[in-house]
DNA sequence: TGCATATTCTATTGTTTACTTGAATACTCG
DNA sequence: CGAGTATTCAAGTAAACAATAGAATATGCA
């Protein structure tokens, strides 16, 4: 090959290879999925990944300079966003590489749902097909701040921490679908093991809201329908 | 969050931050970009990549832990290939990503095409419909061995090297369109310098065989029609 | 069996990266 | 304008990575 075009091949790869370097870090992708629930703070950031404050802010620097976060200053805190739903997308498709590639990925997940009794016997495309149906009630276990940000068309938010709480709420006879962040979050198995151990049929969904998005469904932002 | 489920999730991650960090290098996305045209040995990608074999053995061990590429013995050669569609289309969206994050991507080939006077007036989607649609000659000028390993449908094989030799098989009254490898691959625009100079009108289309195949187009293997 | 060849492994070197700590900067609000 | 807070920068250290050369392994074929 000619000089000059390995040289400019060499600089476009270099390019490429650093926004998959942004990526290719475990603290970052943490960072990358708290930012897709909702923009936040270099001080939530750090405290929700058990990251020091300037370590985060490093990281976020990382990213922000791969193009892959916006940074917006509100008053005294600087607010952190993903840079576009490409971002996302991105983000969605590369953990399905990887759980394909890697097999660990996947035992470790049927590992630690077993070890909570949360094993799955429904499989998710017809869990989504009743989500999508309205046959069940779906339960956002997240904190209420990412439910207002962005939530399943008709699910309740009910914050992992007050589920014990408000179980009342929740109608006995339906089947109840929990969801969370995303695939490797497991406040939604927690949720289910709660649930069940409580006498509901009760079943995880291993979709967040940016899943769902990436698949081209509708994210609601209202409040969202009370509990019949 | 509770413990366990935190080490999962960093486990998690930690495999998923491997596949990425797999493909964050400016030589392995080489290799696999010179994987995807055809399987291919060490030493042959050796040679492309303008690397020693043993870096590109180390590199290619990298892409086979993180299982991006498989390996198969032949006699006394190990022939790689890259393990399934996922890894081409994953291939083609992170380009797509970084072309959109870095913009000095788009920068550097602009003034690549430039500097060669190749600056493209069609733009690529209404030269991939003349393509689609026959209505122009179609010229694969990569090497045979990757012509005939997949090519765009109606394209004819005249490697850079020999098309000065063989400008007469063409016909000249039609417009020609040239690939090659890919986006950032050059010979297409070397070839299109050739032909303009020597009076075609000729156009470079940034897409290759991958890039084809990742939009749902089909490919052929067969040895191709002769030239008109 | 043994030689030749293709590939991989090992050890070493120099570079880059992640995290920590402490200081500096930028902004708001009194 | 100055105190207070959120964030970023800078320096230092430990760990990970890339490239090189040379040795080791594995296969084909005489």
């Amino acid at each position: 090959m000619p000089r000059p075009a390995r040289n400019y091949q060499a600089a476009v790869y270099g390019h490429v290879a650093r926004v998959a370097r942004a990526v290719a870090s475990p603290r970052r992708l943490e960072l990358l999925e708290l930012l897709a629930q909702r923009p936040r703070t270099v001080e939530a950031l750090a405290r929700l990944a058990e990251l020091s404050v300037a370590s985060a802010s490093q990281h976020l620097q990382v990213l922000r300079a791969a193009r892959l976060v916006e940074a917006e200053r509100h008053g005294t805190f600087v607010e952190y966003r993903l840079a576009g739903t490409e971002v996302e997308e991105a983000l969605v498709a590369l953990r399905q590489l990887a759980e394909r590639r890697e097999r660990e990925i996947g035992e470790l997940t049927r590992d630690f749902l077993e070890r909570r009794g949360v094993l799955e016997a429904i499989d998710s495309e017809e869990l989504l097909q009743r989500v999508r149906a309205g046959a069940v009630t779906v339960l956002d276990v997240r904190p209420a701040e990412e439910y207002a940000a962005g939530h399943l068309p008709g699910a309740i938010s009910v914050p992992l921490a007050e589920l014990e709480a408000r179980l009342r709420e929740l109608p006995r006879r339906r089947p109840v679908v929990a969801y969370c962040r995303g695939p490797y979050c497991m406040m939604s198995a927690e949720a289910v093991a709660t649930l069940r151990r409580r006498g509901f049929t009760a079943h995880r969904l291993d979709h967040g809201v940016v899943e769902w998005r990436a698949r081209g469904e509708r994210v609601e932002t209202a409040p969202g329908a009370p509990p019949p």
